[in-house]
DNA sequence: GCCGTTTTCGGCCCGACTGTTTTCAGTCG
């Protein structure tokens, strides 16, 4: 059993007892758990085998027995009773907005509700009203919650969230009243995918309320969810939620900290002013009832002996801690980027001759570009036969004569066979500058026949790169299950170099992989996966991805000169 | 259920908004 079902069992538990009523604290050290081994560095099982579960803050004795026989035996009796003790589809009901733990318990015990199915229609029989603690305005609205739910029961990709943001900054920055305005929230931390976009504004009192109505009735408001003097949501017509926040200026600072989060940062954040006897809220950091004054974030870390968190880092994921030690890196910045690789032409499935794409690249300053199609066995996207391979090679030469300025490097993107073999024989690979390894098909593996198919990918020495390593699609497909720390580990040991490709839909490496490659030293190219030449845009994703997971300028490969490539990378010929 | 720079017991982050109440519990972030 790996990391994530330990995990999801672990949630399931916190939940199960939560709608029994169980102590919170109790509730809590399960939710907690659950995140903790979910973002664990180590596997599971070596921590297991080597009795060091109870290393881990927030698991304890009781934890600790029951991890172990669900990693050792496959089950847990504790959980496999619990869950006997209450209906399947009780747990569903927590999606449901306005509706927790408390009021499932008590739609179960007096009505016998157990899933979403007989809670809708118990709705429409108007039998909720009566219940103590409901009324008609709450069945509403449970109403309403089941048909968001079914209609949108989802995340948002980064870049749409991202362009609703962007809307609704344009739309309110101009209001009278305003002094600092920010999005917040997952948006800020750069999150591949986002839930709704927190706004937080500081403006003069007595112009808040002004605002508020403005927000609440923007022309693209389908709904309005709540609406008070400091807070309010809507949803917009795309189905995303928006939570604005209105504080004074003085505020600004903490409300923005504590908006952006995450929610664990923040606790963890609290904890840390608590050792200083401080308290702290959105509202400020408080030394008994006195407010300490910080004009901006920069000065409230300071205020509690921290460096500065970007927010992207702000994941309680160690950034707290090398903070504390003056140890957060100087993340990648978009400039540092020097060239791009895996871009596909109208050779294989991209729309753009390979001179359309060199000339925007040049006109974007990069200094070389790395043209990558897909190899023989990818017929659905008219991968290069070794006729074909040898067509483009000249084409590549005779442009490469035509735009010095810019270093054309010759590239593939090369189907890894399900018995981890590659497309082509040696001798063709070796025609490249640029290898890139890829799994396309054959999806279905178990976690020994990925790590076996991808190892042996990397032991090739024709092989410079591993592009989208785990193959997943954000919202649509789960990655392969590939331990992902393992393949990294063996990539070290063959010096190979991994993608972060950059498209919003895979963003793969994904961030913990990125902090993890960065302690093995493995290197990562930031690729953008492009099919056209918008697709070249994407780079801000994978370098939002990168700032995420810690990576600096050092830790990318395509942050190198050309010349520094072709000395240590790939032979110059 | 976890944890300990006063603690092996008594805490565990904190506040806004809603809908139900008529002072507050529940939910959410």
């Amino acid at each position: 059993m790996n990391k994530k079902e330990v995990a999801k069992i672990l949630e399931e538990i916190g939940e199960l007892l939560d709608i029994k009523g169980e102590n919170p604290f109790k509730v809590r050290s399960y939710y907690n758990a659950s995140r903790t081994i979910s973002t664990l560095q180590e596997d599971i099982d070596t921590l297991v085998n080597q009795g060091r579960l109870r290393e881990i803050k927030g698991i304890g004795e009781a934890l600790n027995n029951k991890i172990t026989e669900l990693v050792t035996t496959g089950k847990l009796k504790y959980y496999e009773d619990l869950k006997a003790s209450l209906p399947e589809g009780l747990i569903d009901l927590l999606s449901i907005p306005s509706l927790g733990p408390r009021k499932i318990k008590t739609l179960y015990e007096k009505l016998n509700i157990t899933n979403i199915g007989e809670l809708e229609y118990a709705c429409k029989e108007n039998r909720l009203v009566s219940l103590e603690g409901f009324g008609p305005k709450s069945q509403q609205n449970i109403l309403e919650g089941i048909k968001f739910k079914r209609k949108y029961d989802r995340r948002f990709l980064y870049p749409e969230v991202e362009k609703e943001g962007q809307y609704l900054l344009e739309r309110l920055k101009g209001l009278k009243g305003i002094i600092r305005i920010s999005v917040a929230g997952s948006l800020r931390r750069k999150c591949e995918t986002v839930k709704d976009i927190d706004i937080l504004i500081s403006a003069e009192p007595e112009f808040s309320n002004d605002i508020m109505n403005t927000f609440c009735s923007l022309d693209r408001v389908e709904k309005v969810i709540a609406q008070g003097d400091t807070k309010s949501s809507i949803m917009l017509d795309s189905g995303i939620n928006s939570d604005l926040r209105v504080v004074s200026d003085e505020q600004y600072p903490y409300a923005l900290h504590y908006f952006t989060g995450s929610k664990e940062h923040n606790v963890e954040m609290r904890r840390v002013a608590k050792k200083f006897n401080r308290k702290l809220n959105e509202y400020g950091l408080f030394e008994e009832e006195k407010n300490i004054p910080c004009k901006d974030e920069e000065e409230l870390f300071e205020a509690l002996g921290l460096q500065y968190i970007p927010p992207e880092l702000r994941e309680s994921f160690g950034e707290i801690e090398a903070a504390q030690k003056n140890q957060i890196p100087k993340l990648l910045e978009e400039n540092d980027i020097r060239g791009l690789f895996h871009i596909h032409s109208n050779y294989s499935d991209g729309v753009e001759s390979i001179e359309n794409i060199v000339k925007k690249c040049i006109e974007l300053g990069y200094e070389y570009v790395g043209i990558c199609d897909h190899s023989k066995s990818a017929y659905y996207a008219n991968g290069l036969t070794e006729e074909r391979i040898i067509q483009q090679h000249r084409e590549i030469d005779a442009l490469q004569g035509k735009y010095s300025q810019i270093k054309i490097f010759k590239g593939i993107e090369v189907d890894i066979a399900s018995d981890g073999s590659l497309d082509y024989n040696d001798d063709i690979l070796k025609s490249f500058d640029v290898v890139i390894g890829a799994i396309h098909s054959k999806l279905k593996m178990t976690a020994e026949e990925a790590m076996e198919r991808m190892v042996k990918a990397l032991r090739n020495p024709e092989v410079d790169m591993i592009a989208h390593p785990t193959g997943r699609l954000l919202l649509a497909r789960e990655p392969y299950p590939l331990n992902i720390n393992h393949f990294l580990e063996e990539a070290a040991k063959y010096g190979k170099i991994i993608e972060l490709n950059a498209n919003p839909h895979r963003l793969d490496l994904d961030w913990m992989g990125c902090k993890y490659a960065k302690g093995l030293g493995v290197k990562v190219c930031i690729n953008p996966d492009a099919h056209s030449l918008i697709g070249l845009n994407d780079m801000k994703y994978g370098i939002g991805i990168a700032r995420k997971g810690w990576l600096e300028k050092e830790d990318i490969l395509n942050s190198l000169s050309v010349k520094e490539l072709q000395e240590k990378y790939f032979d110059a010929e």
